[in-house]
DNA sequence: GCTTTTTGCTTCGAATTTGAAGCATGTGAG
DNA sequence: CTCACATGCTTCAAATTCGAAGCAAAAAGC
């Protein structure tokens, strides 16, 4: 565990994989830590709670109104909960729901003033909190290069097969996963 | 400070404040998803939840018994959602609670034979899994870095003041905050 | 054109999570 | 010693979450 030994020495001292592990596991506690502490913050700045503050977000940096997929896609969570949640934001006004043009079935999701409004309202704050808590101890040198680094790896796991809120996008074409589950 | 200086005279392009937040949100939705996926192959393989995983692995590392409140500030967790699940653990058959002779109201809890067992079952495709995920993109200095930026954030949000499971941490002298939940 | 399949969303029940309240033990001050 | 308070854990009700099932619209197949 303290086996720190200057990483410059390039040795093979370890096999990589306890490095990786310890990565892994301090990576996740890490954010699951400041995902609390956010938490805490967003419902006592606005009284949402961080999914909820993520869909506001997402709908205010989309170009226009999304579909209730869209937003579940873009937030992990699953489709029953999104609606959940967004019945919970349009009974505080926050978003509205209509139907959309092009496809029957689908639901437009829009942020309203209200939301708008609230997401001003809490993000200084948010802002300031994420500075406070995971950008001091930082560089910049080092922001930037945890940037670069997640986001190859949320692209690369964008790009992975199948996703767990997506169960159902089985196509017609699968030849190479028959196997599943297996005991 | 790891003085890489590489991006050192790439100029003043941005307040910083913005490749900050996007660092920020990148991370978060890159954890996320990882957090998803590693849920989704634990339920698979060993029919348990990451946090029960968690806490498996926070006993099989730890020298000896662990109380129910070292658990619980290890993981980021409740304490009453620790209760529920060292219930279902025990009904499992994975630990045991018992009494603590030093502190008569401490319960130590005990990784059984069934739980290390559990543990070394799932451990390998939990190791594999990850690796595929998060560290396939990576390369090895990456691996490096991002374990030691996360474990100076860890670091530094564990010494920060007043974590959220310990709201009653209220000593009988706390001059310098006296507003709470200002509304 | 009509059936079959897929897609978008919601409803439903069960499981999980949380904070507040409660109980019992430890600790320190007087 | 005794009282007040802090700590460790549990119980409780309420909120949130998920997956499966269901329904309507669209796309694909024939």
């Amino acid at each position: 565990m303290t086996d720190h030994a200057s990483a410059a020495d390039t040795g093979h001292v370890q096999p990589l994989e306890p490095r990786q592990l310890e990565a892994y596991f301090v990576l996740l506690e890490a954010v699951s830590l400041l995902q609390h502490a956010v938490e805490q913050h967003l419902r006592a700045e606005g009284d949402i709670s961080y999914v909820q503050f993520q869909l506001l977000a997402r709908l205010f940096h989309a170009p226009g109104p999304l579909t209730m997929t869209q937003l579940a896609d873009g937030v992990v969570y699953s489709r029953s909960g999104l609606t959940y949640q967004a019945g919970l934001l349009e009974k505080a006004g926050l978003i509205t729901r209509g139907p959309c043009p092009d496809d029957e079935r689908a639901t437009r999701v829009t942020l309203t003033d209200a939301g708008r409004d609230l997401f001003h309202h809490v993000l200084p704050g948010h802002v300031r909190l994420s500075r406070r808590l995971l950008f001091d101890p930082l560089s910049d040198d080092d922001v930037d290069h945890l940037g670069d680094i997640m986001t190859r790896v949320r692209d690369h796991m964008r790009a992975q097969p199948p996703r767990s809120a997506a169960p159902r996008k089985r196509r017609t074409a699968t030849p190479a996963l028959p196997a599943e589950a297996a005991t």
